[in-house]
DNA sequence: TGATATTAAGGAATTGTTTCTTTAATCAAA
DNA sequence: TTTGATTAAAGAAACAATTCCTTAATATCA
C-alpha cells in the first residue's frame, strides 16, 4: 500500500501531535535498544498515557503504516519519525544573548541530535565576548548586523526580557526566519517568520496551579485518565 | 478586595490560558515600569499578538475585572496573576540530574523570580557530587532516598533519558508530588502526582515543522492572523 | 448635559482536537 | 483450512478552545 499515500505532510499537523512525536520517538529508541523490532500502537499508548487510536492518528502524519495483528517495524518508525520532524537535516542556529540559559544551551550537546547546531553567539555583554562557550565562540551583536551573508535561518533568543523585542527585531531584519523564544515575551511573527515560544515559567504556572489544584481540591481529575 | 472573588481558583482552567499568563505577566510589568497605570485588553491583545477577547477570558480568571473604557489597573493586575499563577509563595524544588540542562537550570537565578527555589540536587556521577553549582552543592542520589523527611514536593527531571523513568519512580516513592520532566520521555503520572513535560525537543519540532511548511507550500497561513 | 466611541463581559457559534465506533486485515492456533 | 483474537485505519461523535457577536457601562468631547 503506498499510491494513495496522502501528501498532506505540510498540511496542517496539528501542534498537539507535533509535540507528541518526540516523546514516541524517544520511547522506540528505548524500545530498539532493548531488542523490540515491532511495536503495536497499543503498547506505545499505554507506556506513554496516550489513547490508542491517538497514536495511530499522530504515527500517520509520517506516512509510515503499521501492519495489522503485529504493530509497526520500530526501526522504520524511527527513520520516518526523524525524517518527518526534521531531525535529520542539521539546521544551524545563532544564539542570542549568552546568560544562564544562553550557556546551558550552548553547553548542550543533546540539540546536535535533534538537528540543531548552534554555530554562533551574541551578546553585548564585554565580560562574555571574546570567550568561547562549548565551544562556540561569543561575538559582539554588532558582528550579526555586519555580517548579512550567514544564511542562517534559525536564531535562539536567550537575552532579558527588557530588549527581546528588540532583538527579535533585528533578527528579523537581518535573515533570521524562524526564532525559538525562550523569553516570556511574546513575539509578534513579523509575516512569514516562524516564532517558537518556549517559556519555562509558563510550564512552572501550570504545574503550580495543577499541584494547587491536587491539594486542595478532592473532586479534580487527574489530566489524563 | 476580595470577598466577592471567586473560589473557583482550581476548577479547571484551561492549559492554553495558563500558558499565556505569564506572558501577560512579563508584559505587564513592562508596562508598569514605563509608567503605565492602566493597560486595556485591546492593547494586550495588540501588543502579544492574541484575540482581545482571549485576553479578558484569560484575565478573568484571576477573579479581577476590568474598567470599562479604561482597561485594567496595571498593578493590582500584576498582583492578581502573580498571585494566581503561584509566584508570589515559594516553592522548594529538588534537582535530580545535574548534567548540562541541570546545571543551566542550578545557575538560573530567574526562576526564583517565579516561585521556584532549588535548595538540592543530587546525581550519581562521582565527578559532580560533592562540588557546588549555582551555591548547591550535588549529592548522591541515596543521600535522598535516606532523607524521608525532606518535605519538598516538587522534584526537576534532567537525567539520561535512559533512566528518566526509573528516577521518577524513586522520587514519587520518597514523597515527590510534582515532576517538572525535561527528558523527552513521557512519564506516566502515578496517582495523584503531577507531571509537567518540558521537552524542548518537541518544541523544535514543531519549529521545524512549521518552518518547513512556510518555505514549501506557498499557501500556508501563519499561526496567528 | 447629551452624544459618541471605547471597553469589559457574557453567551453563541465556530473551529480544532480527541475519543469512540466500526471495518478490514492477518497472525496464531485449532 | 477455519476460527478467533488482535491490530491499524478511517469515519463519526464528543469535547475543548477560540473567535465572534451582543450588551452594558462609562470616559471623552461637543
Ligand atoms: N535562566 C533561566 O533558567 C531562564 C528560564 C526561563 C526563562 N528565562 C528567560 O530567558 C531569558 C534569559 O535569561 P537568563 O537567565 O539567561 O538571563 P541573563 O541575564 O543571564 O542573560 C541574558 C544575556 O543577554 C545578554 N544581552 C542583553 N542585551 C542583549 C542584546 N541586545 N543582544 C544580545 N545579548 C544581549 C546579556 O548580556 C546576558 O548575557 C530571560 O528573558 C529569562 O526570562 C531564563
Ligand atoms: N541538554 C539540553 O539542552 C537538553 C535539552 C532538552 C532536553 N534535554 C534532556 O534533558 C535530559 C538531561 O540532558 P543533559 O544534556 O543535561 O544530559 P547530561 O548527560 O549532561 O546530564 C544527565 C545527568 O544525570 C545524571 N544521572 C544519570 N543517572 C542518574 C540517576 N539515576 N540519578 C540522578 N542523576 C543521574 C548524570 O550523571 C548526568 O550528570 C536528557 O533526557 C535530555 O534529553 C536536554
Amino acid at each position: 500500500m503506498g499510491e494513495e499515500n496522502v501528501k498532506k505532510k505540510n498540511a496542517l499537523v496539528p501542534e498537539p501531535a507535533l509535540r507528541r512525536m518526540p516523546c514516541y520517538l524517544a520511547y522506540l529508541k528505548l524500545e530498539h535498544r532493548k531488542g523490540s523490532q515491532y511495536v503495536s500502537s497499543t503498547l506505545i499508548a499505554r507506556d506513554n498515557g496516550v489513547d490508542p487510536t491517538q497514536v495511530t492518528k499522530d504515527l500517520s502524519y509520517t506516512g509510515i503504516s503499521g501492519k495489522t495483528r503485529v504493530g509497526y517495524e520500530v526501526e522504520p518508525l524511527i527513520d520516518a519519525l526523524e525524517d518527518f520532524l526534521g531531525f535529520r537535516v542539521m539546521d544551524e542556529a545563532y544564539l542570542f544573548g549568552a546568560g544562564s540559559l544562553g550557556t546551558a544551551l550552548l553547553h548542550d550537546h543533546g540539540l546536535v541530535q535533534y538537528g540543531l547546531k548552534i554555530v554562533g553567539a551574541f551578546d553585548v555583554n564585554p565580560l562574555v565576548i571574546g570567550h568561547s562557550i562549548g565551544g562556540i565562540s561569543i561575538a559582539h551583536i554588532d558582528e550579526f548586523v555586519k555580517n548579512k551573508d550567514h544564511g542562517i535561518k534559525i536564531g535562539i533568543l536567550t537575552t532579558p526580557v527588557a530588549n527581546a523585542r528588540e532583538v527579535a527585531n533585528m533578527m528579523v531584519a537581518n535573515g533570521i526566519k524562524a526564532i525559538w523564544n525562550f523569553t516570556p515575551v511574546r513575539i509578534t511573527s513579523p509575516e512569514g517568520v516562524v516564532v517558537q515560544n518556549t517559556s519555562l515559567y509558563a510550564h512552572l504556572a501550570v504545574m503550580f496551579n495543577r499541584l494547587n489544584a491536587a491539594g486542595s481540591d478532592d473532586s479534580v481529575a487527574p489530566a489524563k485518565k
